[in-house]
DNA sequence: GTCGGCTAAGGAGGATGATA
DNA sequence: TATCATCCTCCTTAGCCGAC
């Protein structure tokens, strides 16, 4: 006998798909099954083949739709065609007939449904007249946005939104990472019943074709005899009673074959039925491929969606990113060269702490009533200096005090560690108190240490009194060229200042000079009044002048007082110098301190 | 060493257009 | 007409850097 050629299934009728066949219900029950006893057998290749060859031969055009889903070709349909009032459901089906080949069978089931679901989820609206329509509440917003100014959309709004849409990304991967899982099952169980419905098959192709040869022996057998009967009876001319009495026990015989014969033909229509069935669970498992077809189109829909969330979710870190590295230019440099220059800075340190003796001129006597109501201790002459324009200028706002011209060291080792140590890009400051010229008003200013870098490299170090600094200037009538004097107090330990005016500047000067701005240049341009030209001469009341006129003679009387003991001292000095009066001068250096 | 000018960032307030 | 949202212009502030 020759070998067992590959196994062929005989041709079955086509099947009607259709979803409510009786075949499915069959099919459901038989994959439960399947799938509890079967779990680990192994498919062959001829099998696999096999069920291929028939999945072909029953549904030649059975494959992966390569259409959109159906929400995205119905979005589509209803933008390009662009009707007025929206577009019906036949123009829709038209519409996406014409774009999409290869739809389904039950495209217009398939529409109506989608339809159904789009308008129940809100992203399409239908209209009286059975016309759908995007979105309602989009359609309004659009409206408003035409007759209204476009928002502009901050920064924090749209990080909210791409939070949003991370989140709603996150639950979408989440439904379709356990879409893929069922898929993968129902893949697994699909497999295993293709491998039982394939055994089954052969084992009934093997039943039959076993049949039909033992059949065909025994009928060639009878044949056989019986012309070898004929023949012996055409030879002995007559026939006597034993023969046929034999012949007819021979035929008796012969009877419980043709029996078994019959039996055996009953057992191949049984099997053919049987074939039937499996045909049945095939058909069946074709229109489960289809459903899951479209369920990975579905999926890869949704994957793809989820990739435009993830591009989302990069755009928010990148803003973040750019939100964190987002530095001025300048503050940048300065701060790259602040980390650069950390040894030099401490090398200039020794320098910084290096104060000049002095003689402090002693505080007038208006101020001493004054501080005196805070309970004041350790009071200190700080500096005095003559003003300059950026020292008056309203466009600067601040007091400079270089290290150099600093009388006595006013600062704290704590305090001087925390302005000094700069910890980014925003420089360190501590909160002082200042008390105008006036005595009227005292205001809480900061007290910053800036570093003065120079072409050659070096580092200079000011203190920088500012905040409040230009209310102070337009309060006292400060200008340019005046010379004020600083004391410095502690209330409490909080650092406090006091400032005194000594000598008068040239204040048209001062206001001329107060028109550098960029901003003024533009004022006059504009015929507005500045600030500071307010502050003019002739916009000042007369009793404020009378006060200014009696400061200034208090402070010339002052100073008069200064340089005398500053004379004095000096006189004192030469003779400690000269080695001729140690004692002495040392004495009156001591009274003045 | 010190002064004076420049510049970016951010805030205040006015102008504009749409809506209720 | 009042209110709201947005944009635009001008001003203030803080800090840096070059010139003297």
């Amino acid at each position: 006998m020759d070998p067992k050629p590959e196994a062929t299934a005989p041709p079955l009728p086509e099947l009607e798909m259709h979803h409510h066949h009786p075949a499915v219900a069959n099919f459901r029950s038989f994959v439960t099954e399947m799938a509890v006893a079967l779990a680990s057998k192994p498919l062959t290749p001829a099998h696999k083949s096999l069920v291929q060859k028939r999945l072909i031969h029953f549904f030649p055009d059975a494959h992966t739709p390569r259409h959109p889903v159906y929400a995205a070709m119905i979005h589509r349909a209803i933008i390009e065609l662009n009707e007025q009032g929206g577009s019906r459901e036949e123009s829709i089906s038209t519409f996406i007939q014409n774009e999409y080949h290869d739809l389904p069978r039950a495209h217009s089931s398939f529409l109506k449904h989608h339809l159904w679901k789009l308008c129940e989820s809100g992203e399409i609206t239908m209209t009286r007249d059975k016309s759908y329509l995007l979105g309602k509440r989009e359609e309004l917003k659009i409206k408003r946005k035409k007759l209204g100014r476009p928002r502009k959309i901050k920064e924090e709004e749209q990080m909210e939104s791409i939070d949003m849409d991370i989140r709603v990304t996150q639950v979408q991967n989440t439904v379709v990472e356990e879409q893929n899982q069922l898929t993968e099952k129902w893949d697994e169980v699909f497999a295993e019943i293709q491998d039982e419905v394939i055994v089954e098959h052969d084992q009934v192709e093997e039943q039959n074709e076993a049949n039909r040869e033992t059949n065909q022996a025994e009928l060639q057998n009878e044949s056989l005899e019986n012309e070898l009967q004929e023949q012996e009876n055409r030879a002995s001319g007559e026939m006597n009673t034993p023969q046929k009495q034999e012949a007819g026990v021979r035929q008796e015989q012969n009877q419980p074959e043709e029996g078994k014969n019959d039996a055996a033909k009953g057992q191949a229509l049984s099997e053919e039925q049987q074939i039937e069935a499996i045909e049945e669970k095939n058909q069946s498992l074709v229109q489960q491929s289809v459903v899951l077809s479209e369920q990975d189109q579905q999926q890869e829909q949704e994957i793809i969606v989820a990739l435009g969330q993830k591009q989302q979710a990069d755009q928010r870190n990148r803003i973040m990113e750019k939100q964190s590295q987002r530095v001025h230019p300048k503050r940048l440099r300065s701060d790259s060269q602040a980390e650069k220059d950390k040894p030099k800075k401490r090398i200039k340190k020794s320098l910084v702490t290096c104060i000049i003796p002095d003689l402090p001129p002693d505080m007038p006597l208006k101020f001493r009533e004054r501080i005196e109501g805070f309970n004041a201790s350790e009071v200190v002459f700080v500096i005095q200096k003559r003003l300059y324009k950026t020292d008056v200028s309203e466009g600067h706002n601040r007091l400079f005090m270089p290290f150099s011209q600093i009388k006595t060291e006013f600062l704290r080792p704590e305090e001087k560690t925390i302005l000094k140590n700069r910890n980014g890009k925003k420089i360190p400051e501590i909160e002082v108190l200042l008390i105008e010229p006036s005595c009227e008003h005292d205001w809480t200013m900061s007290l910053k240490i800036l570093e003065m870098r120079k072409a050659s490299g070096q580092l200079s170090y000011v203190y920088n009194l500012g905040t409040n600094w230009n209310k102070v200037v337009s309060n006292n009538s400060l200008c340019k060229g005046m010379i004020v004097q600083l004391w410095a107090f502690r209330v409490d330990s909080k650092l406090c200042f006091v400032l005194g005016k000594v000598v008068t500047g040239d204040e048209d000067d001062a206001i001329a000079d107060q028109s550098t701005s960029a901003s003024r240049k533009r004022r006059k341009k504009l015929g507005r009044p500045h600030k500071i030209d307010l502050m003019k001469e002739e916009h000042r009341p007369k009793e404020e002048k009378e006060i200014i006129d009696m400061e200034i003679q208090v402070t010339e009387e002052q100073n008069k007082v200064t340089e005398e003991q500053n004379m004095q001292t000096e006189i004192g000095t030469m003779y400690e110098n000269n080695g001729r009066s140690n004692s002495r001068a040392s004495g009156r250096g001591s009274h003045h301190r």
